[in-house]
DNA sequence: ACATAATGTCATGTTTACTTTACATTGTGA
DNA sequence: TCACAATGTAAAGTAAACATGACATTATGT
């Protein structure tokens, strides 16, 4: 699974930290996401999404 | 987080266990989904959208 | 060059999605 | 009615998402 957050993020141009404040998650989680290390729960990427107003399928993509 | 799994596999009729067997996963895990006892990991829900042909957002409800 | 912000990373622990096994209940067709 | 398919449910274990804390590396501005 890929995503396209680093992009998202860039576009609001606001940092990890930041995004994870929003989010209610820690830093590493959004750092961990971003860089492929593990994929959001299903709540996460509905927040992501509500957040940057776009669906869950234009930041992440399966296979 | 509520879902309309069970209207989506009416559509298709097909059983609990034959829709487990195309995701790959247990008839306990799509049950306790459908009832909504815990949320898909976003990788099953993608796997679903795909297997009905349609977006993660026409089959789960955030909020 | 230096300070500091931003990001990367690692170890340890908790929570939750999911499995396995097993049994109970409900629906349905003959 | 009776067999059996479909669904509900529960206990115990595994795997992965996420937290916490700590430290290292990479930008970026002055």
């Amino acid at each position: 699974m890929k995503n396209s957050l680093k992009v998202w993020r860039a576009k609001k141009d606001i940092t990890q930290e930041q995004l994870a404040m929003e989010m209610e998650v820690t830093r590493q989680t959004i750092n961990a996401i971003e860089r492929g290390k593990y994929d959001p729960s299903i709540k996460l990427a509905f927040k992501m999404a509500r957040f940057f107003e776009c669906s869950i399928e234009d930041i992440f993509f399966y296979e």
